[in-house]
DNA sequence: GTCTATATTGGGATAGAC
DNA sequence: GTCTATCCCAATATAGAC
């Protein structure tokens, strides 16, 4: 999961293992004993590695920033129009829900208990919003996008569809991330009724 | 809240105090000694109105599915066309959640916890996809919408960002729930892109 | 219908041996 | 780094008085 090199393995295998239990029963659903078994390691041990039950999935969810910001910042270096930008940020997006499922789960399933928690997690949906509602209004500005639809519903139509994608995505089923995020991205762009095309 | 009639009107507020409170704090993060305190009762009290704690968030729920369904009933009883009747269900499904914005949040809070013990979630959520998916297809048959969308990704989409309203809808504040459904719908039906229209 | 008092369970966390 | 043993607390729920 995490290693910068081949330091502290141990940890990283339980905090995997503490992600799909967060993500599986809820941050309160699974205690640190069911943690514990099923690192096959007694709950008491877990206290060797972590301070608290909250430092494990403040790391976990810490470990998913780091992913999504690096995957905007890709798409954002890359020169291109505002409507293939938008395309892009939302394939991104869902690109690193496919990498990290636990952990978008948990981050969405406990975010009143995490809000508490994470004293970043304000911080860092701002920068996400940002990201998104600027480039809407890029093109607004530049006459590609509507000026009739508020972006930031704009931004919370797309971040809660995205977000709800990781409740019903089945990774070995017959549709992909990029096939659904293409697909997403294509209705919120272009919408779902057939337009007239001026030739 | 409930009460068909005069009858039972102190267990309805009771409910009503546990919703709000499961909606903040979640179910588990909402003990029945805090409902107990915000009702003015002691917790053993609330024993004699409900057999468990379940069996209050059961109750709060089937009070949702019964106006949603209900909202949905009246919508499909107006003749009308496939796009018309997508955005009607979409500001349907936003006007319940303003009705009750803390039996949505929860339902979508605790919704592993839930699908152990509303034994009706899955069912109800697969008749709520087959509304959306069957006016899709009746759009698309009628030549109206898209071929090339899945609708079941369309309908995902569309639930997706509903459900996520109650994250951000502020009941005080500039933007009212028939102003987001409208705008949500259009997004959906027509996109955000300006498109060239044939005179 | 509410209160008093309490049974019982399971949670997170700790101290110290090995 | 893991185990043994245990502390402490808060949770749901119950029994019976009033």
């Amino acid at each position: 999961m995490n290693a910068t090199a081949s330091t502290s393995t141990r940890r990283d295998e339980i905090l995997d293992i503490a992600a799909v239990g967060f993500a599986r029963s809820g941050f309160d659903g699974c205690s640190v004993r069911e943690i514990a078994r099923e690192a096959q390691i007694l709950s008491g041990s877990l206290y060797h590695h972590f301070a608290s039950k909250d430092e494990m999935v403040v790391e976990i969810i810490a470990h998913y920033w780091e992913r999504l910001f690096g995957a905007y910042e890709q798409v954002l270096d890359v020169e291109a129009s505002p409507d293939d930008t938008l395309t892009a940020l939302v394939m991104a997006s869902l690109a690193v829900a496919a990498e990290c499922p636990n952990e978008v789960r948990i981050l969405h399933q406990d975010w009143h208990y995490l809000s508490a928690v994470l004293p970043d997690l304000d911080e860092n949906m701002g920068r996400i919003e940002r990201t998104f509602t600027a480039i809407v209004e890029a093109g607004v500005a530049e006459g590609i996008l509507r000026r009739d639809i508020d972006p930031r519903i704009a931004y919370r139509t797309i971040m809660g569809a995205i977000s709800w994608v990781t409740r019903w995505y089945n990774p070995g089923g017959p549709l992909s991330m990029p096939e659904i995020g293409a697909t997403q991205a294509m209705l919120w762009v272009d919408g779902l009724r057939i337009h007239e095309v001026a030739a």
